[in-house]
DNA sequence: GCGACAG
DNA sequence: ATCTTGTCGC
């Protein structure tokens, strides 16, 4: 998985808010994708030793079982900054996508897209390192304004932020918190939408950022991949 | 100045 | 993000 090193992550917060700014304007909210592999990152983070675990698990469509996965644990030096995740998590998402052996046409992230103060989220921001497609898919707000979605599964609202739609409030279960989904890179929005319930397998997450978020925990059931190669003979 | 605030 | 088993509800 080749990326484009676009900028330093090791930055002050003024600097990470400047880059934010001049990057945004990169991100492109149209497309479609007919995806054979599609993967999902996410990351952990053991606060007493100061290091943090990214991972990417990749999975076949539309069978969805799993074809890859990678992890990396290294020390995490951003802190926590609403609007600044990004120079947190990103360099252990990239360094564990850049072990991929296989190139995923689709990444659905854990985090906003363009739902973010300055349009440019952490799957937004990936996208662009990757220069592939990219669906933010949050399990809480950043930012925007909203009304509930029906109690059935698929129902959704729009995700409103100063006068502009930037995202969807989805429910991807009946009876669930909905999921805030938005476009990363590369996609649209109503795209962005059907992949996450295509993705779905009756839990909250889409399969992807589910099981990515097992491999950062390091809970990834080994049974699994078992059956993937299982499937190949 | 007072809240809100992805993970 | 993370601390965590059983338990209430559809």
């Amino acid at each position: 998985m080749n990326i484009v090193r676009l900028h330093d992550w090791h930055v002050t917060t003024s600097r990470a808010i400047q880059i934010q700014t001049e990057m945004a304007g990169q991100v492109s909210r149209t497309g479609d994708v007919n995806p054979e592999l599609i993967a999902g990152v996410d990351i952990s983070v053991d606060r007493l030793s100061g290091t943090g675990t990214g991972a990417v698990v990749v999975l076949s469509y539309p069978g969805l079982d799993i074809v890859e996965v990678q992890v990396v644990t290294d020390r995490i030096e951003f802190p926590y900054v609403p609007g600044l995740l990004s120079f947190r998590e990103a360099p252990l998402v990239l360094a564990a996508c850049e072990k991929l052996a296989v190139k995923p046409d689709l990444f659905i992230v854990d985090g906003q897209g363009i739902a973010h103060p300055r349009r440019i989220g952490l799957a937004s921001h990936l996208g662009l390192f990757w220069d592939k497609p990219t669906i933010g898919c949050a399990k809480s707000r950043l930012c925007g304004t909203h009304e509930l979605p029906g109690d059935n599964a698929k129902s959704y609202t729009q995700l409103i932020d100063k006068d502009d739609v930037v995202g969807a409030v989805l429910r991807t279960r009946t009876g669930v918190k909905p999921v805030y989904v938005s476009i990363g890179h590369k996609i649209g929005l109503a795209s962005a939408i059907n992949w996450v319930l295509a993705c779905c397998r009756g839990y909250r997450l889409p399969e992807p950022t589910r099981l990515a978020h097992q491999a950062a925990g390091g809970n990834l059931k080994a049974g699994s991949i078992t059956a993937y190669f299982e499937m190949l003979k």
